[in-house]
DNA sequence: TGACGCTATATCAGTTTGATATATATGCGT
DNA sequence: ACGCATATATATCAAACTGATATAGCGTCA
């Protein structure tokens, strides 16, 4: 699945400016499962605008820049409903995080401990992130879903970092003791 | 972090080929964090053998065809350990099936059901191939944390589409029996 | 007034993917 | 004996995407 086809989902559920499609795949309801760059959403307004799969209109601001408005047409959610009316894709996980905690011999244990904070601040963001968005959001049935599957996950992996952040420091102490 | 830095990482666990490092990411221990193409691996390699980080080794086989057997050497070990002392970034999870979830109503009941039932052989697949690993793997720490941490968020997970499924289901019954 | 931060759009070098090509070897059917 | 499928192995490249950088309007606070 392409940029092009994130945006016209992104834009089938409420109008946006490229600013905003890139604000919900950070803070909003896409956050933690989607991401996607200004140099790849851009030109991807762009093309969807030349193909009639959306339209634009320049909004004046009070207090903020003009914007771009973009709103899907009805060839975009047809063009939408057929990129979606196939097989997913495997799911791609991406963890820097696990790499290193694998390579963890090259750590130092304080380097160790620095990591696993910053993933836990990392997951408990996006958990505080996914429970705005549940409060706030209208939704339909699938923020429902989305919500509940992040939550699961995320909060499996609070639970057993924690579990492993303990053991180190434990260790750590013992070690101190010597 | 780069493929460089990633096949480093692994280099430094075990020498291989660019076709074994490829089956690491798909099978072995990274399976379920770590994605890597050959048109990201080999020219990776290369430039790894240039800078002196590896050896390579041409190495004949009988009933296979010949392979290049790249090692680490202890400047690779360095430049490792110097790559991985960074806090990492944050981990990016992408799901082509979370999208599809979302926007549902694009969707039949029984594409619905055909996508959850492919999104859970997929995370049950990666559970027996973490389990697997674990099994015959020599194992450092490192290697537990990780399947442990897959285990957890994995199994999370499976439990909440079971659980979502089942909801669904119950849904096209009570429809048909309209 | 000028430093900072947020909003907003745009561009681009460098990296990565996904597809394709090429080659060796084994096994299986016919 | 031959084609065909599959597994091992390396290489290449167009297309897509990221991450960084540039530019600019507007507000706020010192």
């Amino acid at each position: 699945m392409n940029v092009r086809t994130l945006c016209l989902g992104i834009l089938s559920l409420q109008e946006a400016s490229g600013y905003e499609i890139k604000k919900d795949v950070e803070d909003g309801v896409f956050c933690h499962f989607i991401d996607a760059s200004f140099g790849s959403i851009y030109p991807a307004l762009t093309q969807l605008a030349s193909e009639g799969y959306v339209t634009v209109r320049e909004q004046e601001q009070t207090g903020k820049p003009d914007k771009k408005v973009y709103a899907i047409t009805e060839a975009g959610r047809q063009a939408l409903a057929k990129a979606i009316s196939v097989v997913p894709a495997k799911d791609k996980y991406r963890s820097e995080f696990l790499f290193q905690m694998l390579l963890q011999d090259y750590l130092s244990p304080e380097m160790m401990l620095v990591a696993i904070q910053k993933q836990l601040n990392d997951l408990n963001e996006d958990l505080a992130r996914i429970a705005e968005c549940s409060q706030q959001a209208p939704a339909g049935h699938g923020s429902h879903f989305v919500a509940d599957y992040g939550n699961a996950m995320l909060t499996a992996a609070v639970k057993c970092l924690e579990y492993k952040k303990a053991e180190l420091l434990q260790q750590m102490a013992a070690r101190a003791a010597e």
